[in-house]
Formats: C-alpha cells, structure tokens, sequence
RNA sequence: GCGCCCAUCGUCUAUCGGUUAGGACACAAGAUUUUCAUUCUUGGAAGAGGAGUUCGACUCUCCUUGGGCGUGCCA
C-alpha cells in the first residue's frame, strides 16, 4: 500500500518554518515513496483562521512548490465526523461526560489505566509508556466543540492516512493517539517525529525571534528552492558529503531513518550563504525576473546608465546574496545619486593622499581615449610604476569616488561599465566635494 | 514534582565497535603583483562528565549534568 502522509497546519496568518519543515519532510517522504500528500486545513479556531490566514497557507505552499495530490480538506466541515466518533466512544464506554468546573459536560476519553501504551518511532526508535504515566483527556468541550486530538484522529482516519510525520513536540500526544485510533477500531499509523528547530540561541522560538517565518524570507529575497535545501538539512542529511541538492537528488536521497534526533538551530548566515549559490546558478532571465521589479520599486530605470546590462549583471549575479542586496549593491550604475558609504569615504578618500591619488588618476585617466579593461589597467599600472606607489593608492580612491562604496566588481571592469566620460566627471565630482568639505 | 525525548568543531552534520573523527557554514591567514560579495590554498576548531561491557567505544548499558517536550476543556 502506498503511503499516505498529510500537512495539517492551523492557518494563523503566518506559516513557522518549524511548520514548513514538517511540511517538506511529509511532501519528500510522499515523493521518494511515490506516495500521497495531503493539505488538511485544521480551521477550527475561527478566530484566527481567516480568509487571509488560509490565503497566506496556501501562497507559501505554492511558493515552495509543496503541490498536494487531492483537494484542500478543511477541518470545520469534518465536525460531524469528530462528534460522531466522540459518541461512539461513550456508547462503546471508551469516554465519559463530566461536568468540570460546573462549565457543563465535557467528554474524556478514557486512557487505559495498565499495560503499556508502546509504538515504534520511523525516527526515534522504540517509545513506551506505562499506562499508568497516561492520563484521560478531553475530547469534546463543554461547549460541544471537538479538541484536537479527536479531530486529528478521526481526520486521518477518514483520510487514510497510513504515516504521521510531524514535529517533536507531539510525541506525548501520540501514546493519546494511537489509543483513540485503537479505540475506533483503526490501526494506528506510523509515526515519525521530527527534532524541532530552535533559534540562534538554542531555545524554542517565540514571538519575539522574528525570521522565523517563510512570508519574511520570502520578503528579504530568499529564494524557495534555497530555503527548502536548507531546511532539509535541518535534521536530515544524505550521508555522504552534498549539501546544495536539487529537488530531485533531494526526492531520490530522502528516507525517514536518516533523520536526527536532536533539535538544529537555525544558522541564518548558512542560508544566506546557500542563497548566494542558488542565485549565482540561476539563469539570467529568472534573476531578471528578481532584479527589475526591485529596480521599479527603487524608483530607477531597468536599464543601466551606460548600458551593458549583460556586462553589468555577469558581475553582480554571482555576487548577490539575497534579493534585498540588490539594487544597493549597484545603485551606482543606474542614477549619478549614488550614495556615499561613510566608511568607505573616511577609509578610502580622506586618508592620506587620498585626494592627491585620486587627482592623479584622473589626470592619467584623461589621456586614455580608447577606455577598455586593458587600457585602464594599462594607464594606472604606469601612474603607479612612475610615482612609486602601490597600486591600490589609486585603486581605492578610484573605486569609492566612483561608485560610493568598498566593493564590487573589479575596478577596470567596474570602469568600463561605467564608461569613461562617467567615470572622469564622478572622478572630478568627488574631488571637487573634497575640496568644499561636503562629503 | 512526575513522565518522555535529546547530547560530535561556534553552527548544520558524517560516522551504524577499530578513522590522523570527514564535509559544509562561519571565523583567521595567504594567493589571485586592485576591492570582495567571486575563485583557490592553508589554519584553528568537536565526541558534556563518570562508571560499566569489550581485545578495542563517539558508537552499546547505567548514572550524573545540561537542554527540550508534555502534564484533563491550546493546537
């Protein structure tokens, strides 16, 4: 029988990527397996699950490429099912009403009171429990409404679910489980549970953590393909050295019994670094795709001062760690209102000699006509020869006055794409902003 | 308090009794007679502690310590 396996989030306006992580290990198991992914929207707090909550769940699955095999199940209109099952229960003696508190009757399910409650964790191994460290537990509130572990049960039931694959934090929930399955006359599926993503500092994650959720990466330019290899490297590895994966080495790779049982943190700088090679192996158009609107957004022009957006782009490409880099990192090349990083302009302009360095440059700049790499390089390896100086008295001073900051492409070819009667009039710009003490 | 789970470099991890304990991120140094966000090289960096089993333990068992989860009307 193939494997039927299910993503059961309480839409709450914000998709956790602990929540998204269970998500991709559930949607890879169904793929490796040639299994089933279900999406079961558990809706039943109405307070929160909103058109807009459910909206949110769903453009993230869809962003994350996490397509499910049969329609959305929306657990409020599973209620029925849930009552009927809590009925069942009281007739076969397996629940009971009380009046707790005097907030009216509220059903309890009924744990077994010896034995041992045992199953086999895909991931964890061997769990036991002495029915006598189980307690009863609410099933339906007083106000009539089923709790989650009977609408849990009762819904994987109904959906055939034959495999729970879910976070760490449900693992005492499961001994309850797997006695309301028994209790309905259905086999237990299996379980497997996932170890828990924790933040920088090792703890759970609260409210306050922040970036803990797939709409704010989506946001900052992470790109989904990247945050997904990432986040199955949370708690799970191929076992032998590959890291950047593709969906496809990822779908053949995966099997539950190589999952950690220890909880990971979440290192941001490792995801950002993995983004940088995503998007450095992106094709052109795609990272076009990115690019232009945040140009639009910027308010500048899609295509460079000078032209050569190929050129431009071959350098900036492969140097672009997340979308939000961009266009800060090359403003420069598409409005004369570049800003000046402060850092750069006390390090690279206002040391010693900077000024003069820089003059100089020009001065052997205006004497190139024909402006290539080659050339450039050419003019300034000469200044440097013939006063003694290193080459990057000039180079740096150079960098910062036309373009405002430290990095980049290499000066010649930041040159070229500059174009020379550019360069030459930021060159003398600056200079003169030197002179006036306004920068 | 009680129950369950977890424990390898700073971080993510490999190792399924015998390894100089490997890789990646991060960090540091160097190279690319210019930047670094590219590329390359190099470096530092780990089995929480204690018993036991064994010829031999990161690996198996127990204890301690530390952390996490749960503990009748959240999911």
């Amino acid at each position: 029988m193939k494997p039927r396996v299910r993503f059961a989030p309480s839409p709450t306006g914000n998709v956790h990527i602990g929540n998204i992580r269970a998500a991709i290990f559930n949607w890879l198991y169904a793929r490796h397996t040639g299994g089933t992914f279900l999406l079961r929207v558990e809706d039943t707090d109405l307070e929160r699950s909103t058109p807009e909550a459910i909206r949110t769940l769903l453009d993230c699955m869809e962003w994350l490429k996490l397509d499910y095999d049969e329609p959305v199940v929306y657990q409020t209109t599973q209620v029925k099912k849930h009552l009927a099952a809590a009925e069942k229960l009281l007739a076969d003696g397996r629940a009971y009403k009380e009046n707790k508190g005097g907030k009216g009757d509220c059903v309890i399910f009924r744990m077994p009171k010896d034995g041992d409650v045992a199953y086999r964790d895909l991931v964890k191994g061997e769990m036991r429990k002495h029915a006598t460290d189980t307690q009863d537990f609410v099933i339906v509130r007083s106000d009539g409404s089923p709790v989650f572990h009977l609408a849990n049960v009762v819904d994987d039931i109904t959906q055939g679910v034959t495999h729970v694959i879910r976070g760490d934090d449900h693992v005492e929930n499961t001994f309850k489980h797997i006695e309301l399955f028994k209790a309905l006359g259905a086999e237990p599926p299996q379980y497997a549970h996932l170890p828990m993503i924790v933040n920088h500092m090792g703890k759970p994650y609260s409210k306050r953590d922040g970036a803990a959720f797939v709409g704010e990466f989506r946001e900052q330019g992470y790109l989904p393909d990247a945050l997904f290899n990432f986040l199955v490297l949370l708690g799970w590895a191929p076992g032998d050295d590959r890291e950047i994966m593709s969906r496809e080495e990822l779908i053949a790779a995966f099997t539950l019994d190589r999952c950690k049982s220890s909880a990971a943190r979440f290192d941001l700088k490792k995801l950002t670094w993995m983004n940088g090679e995503y998007i450095a192996r992106m094709p052109r158009a795609a990272y076009l795709d990115e690019i232009l609107p945040r140009l639009d957004a910027a308010g500048l022009p899609r295509e460079p001062l000078n032209g050569m957006a190929q050129e431009l782009f071959d350098q900036i490409q492969p140097r672009t760690k997340k979308f939000s880099d961009f266009p800060r990192n090359c403003v420069y090349c598409f409005t004369e209102a570049y800003p000046f990083d402060d850092k750069a302009v006390s390090k690279r302009l206002k040391g010693d000699g900077a000024l003069d360095n820089l003059l100089a440059a020009q001065a052997a700049f205006e004497q190139v006509q024909d402006w290539t790499i080659d050339s450039t390089t050419a003019a300034l390896h000469a200044l440097a020869e013939q006063t003694g100086k290193n080459l990057g008295a000039y180079v740096h001073p150079v960098r910062v006055a036309v373009s405002g900051v430290m990095e980049g492409p290499g000066l010649f070819e930041l040159l070229v794409l500059l174009g020379r009667e550019r360069v030459l009039s930021r060159m003398s710009q600056t200079a003169l902003r030197l002179q006036s003490g306004t920068l």
